[in-house]
DNA sequence: GTGCGCGTTGCATAAGGTGAAACACGCGGA
DNA sequence: TCCGCGTGTTTCACCTTATGCAACGCGCAC
């Protein structure tokens, strides 16, 4: 195997350089890529693509950064919950062909959401741009929040809140949070309004950023694990329009993600070994 | 990533089927391969150098199989024990250039030993020829077995033992055995000799197949995880030469393969995920 | 001995990988 | 609003290099 006399075949060595670059640092933009592995992009371009067809890595739509394919390898490493992203892509390039508006998926943490993917890349409108992965989102003024909140069971709710919960909290606001929350439940999405009076390191950004938006949990196995929503800029009157032109198309993709998930979630076989 | 202008690199391509395709049977020979890719063996060749080399596959001394490199990714999956074949070819066919005799690696099972690689293809030969990948050793009559039981803790060896003693055992049989294992310890390798009485499927193949063999544990943070032998076949006299020759060869090989196993043993991160 | 199967090597051919260069596009600054 | 830079994308002509036929070696079975 070492020492064989044949020589190796240059194309080959190349890409897979590429690959473990990919899966070297866990995304990778193809200038980085240029810079690290000293080759031309175009070449790094075609190569890129057939990892891609190869099913070895994917283009995230936020910002175009390609991260390794996670393998039945990484099972066991809770679940396919990492791969949400990867699942939801596709899906949300989808729906970015049928509706006017960009989307966000979302995933919990302690005290915020996270994004982990979004469409808005695919739209040209400047009011489109969405924050980059990574950006925290308020789990009591956002839609995205809340629809996660309003999903998950009423142990992990409860956790959720008491982590939240100023401690000069207003009489009644507590009430009045999950008065909202059950609201959201019952109707099926969430909104960002009403308004609640928590604080919130991301509460006058959302007050004032000219948008509204729409979200519902995307349910695996029973369970929220994720959120995906829908911005679009305020304008008078069109709210309304907007909601119920979309809401269909926004609850079939969670719904064929959260399909997607809970199939991808097959638990890889255990080798087992003696004693 | 899916509808992009540019062409695919055609040789990464195939190469990654044949990444693909020894991954998914988890061994493979050259002709298995170009039966199933419909690919010169030729080309085939210089494919798997290169993706050997990269450290992708790698290629087993006992049938020249090619099996997949198991990443970080299967971690979890029993530690590093299953890639002990891996980590010890190498050092193995560097043992076959310094000792005139071929080398078996073997694990424990159950009830028996099982045979992972062997470097006895190396060796022209004809009395060197070592079972295949696969082959079952006893625990009572080969010195592969003895010399895990030997080395194992109390409570496995009870175990195993217990599980190999036969219904009608005779009286003292046992306390024999153990006395040969407290002598193996003592001495510090293991051999097919004494006889013991039990019986056993190999007991009849193992005493008349005209060899000698010798054997000394792998261990791995202070315990066994394999072991590896010396086989030669038996010559008047011989033995004690060959054995004072190649015994601190093997030790040696032993220790090695131990630390390489135990540094690979590093455990991989968990991705955190909150509640 | 001999025939067959499998792994390996050599080599002529042109397929196709390559990278310079030009193009497209968005973003930030003036 | 316009310009310029940085990044991603496409094109294309050159010639490296991937390819697979053909021949060889070797061990195994009959």
């Amino acid at each position: 195997m070492l020492e064989r006399k044949v020589k190796t075949v240059r194309a080959l060595e190349r890409g897979l350089d590429v690959l473990v670059e990919v899966q070297a640092r866990r995304a990778v933009s193809l200038h980085e890529l240029h810079q690290a592995l000293k080759l031309p992009k175009a070449t790094l371009l075609r190569m890129l693509l057939t990892l891609g067809r190869k099913g070895l890595i994917w283009q995230r739509l936020a910002d175009g950064a390609y991260l390794p394919h996670l393998g039945p390898a990484a099972r066991g490493t809770g679940s396919a919950v990492e791969h949400i992203a990867e699942i939801a892509s596709p899906y949300m390039k989808a729906l970015s062909t049928k509706v006017a508006w960009p989307s966000v998926l979302g995933v919990p943490r302690l005290d915020h959401m996270e994004i982990l993917e979004t469409n808005s890349p695919l739209f040209r409108l400047d009011s489109a741009i969405l924050g980059p992965v990574g950006v925290k989102l308020s789990y009591i003024h956002t839609a995205t929040g809340r629809a996660y909140l309003a999903a998950c069971d009423e142990q992990e709710r409860e956790a959720i809140i008491a982590r939240l919960r100023p401690k000069d909290a207003a009489p009644g606001s507590e009430e009045d949070l999950r008065a909202i929350l059950k609201e959201t439940r019952e109707r099926g999405y969430a909104l960002r309004e009403p308004l609640h009076p928590w604080p919130d390191r991301s509460k006058q950004l959302v007050l004032r950023d000219g948008r509204r938006s729409m979200a519902v949990a995307i349910m695996a196995n029973g369970a929220p694990i994720a959120t995906i929503n829908l911005t679009w800029p305020a304008k008078r009157g069109t709210d309304e329009a907007v909601m119920h032109r979309h809401l269909e198309a926004l609850q079939q993709t969670a719904q064929a993600i959260g399909l997607a998930v809970a199939a991808q979630s097959v638990s890889a076989p255990i080798a087992g070994n003696a004693a």
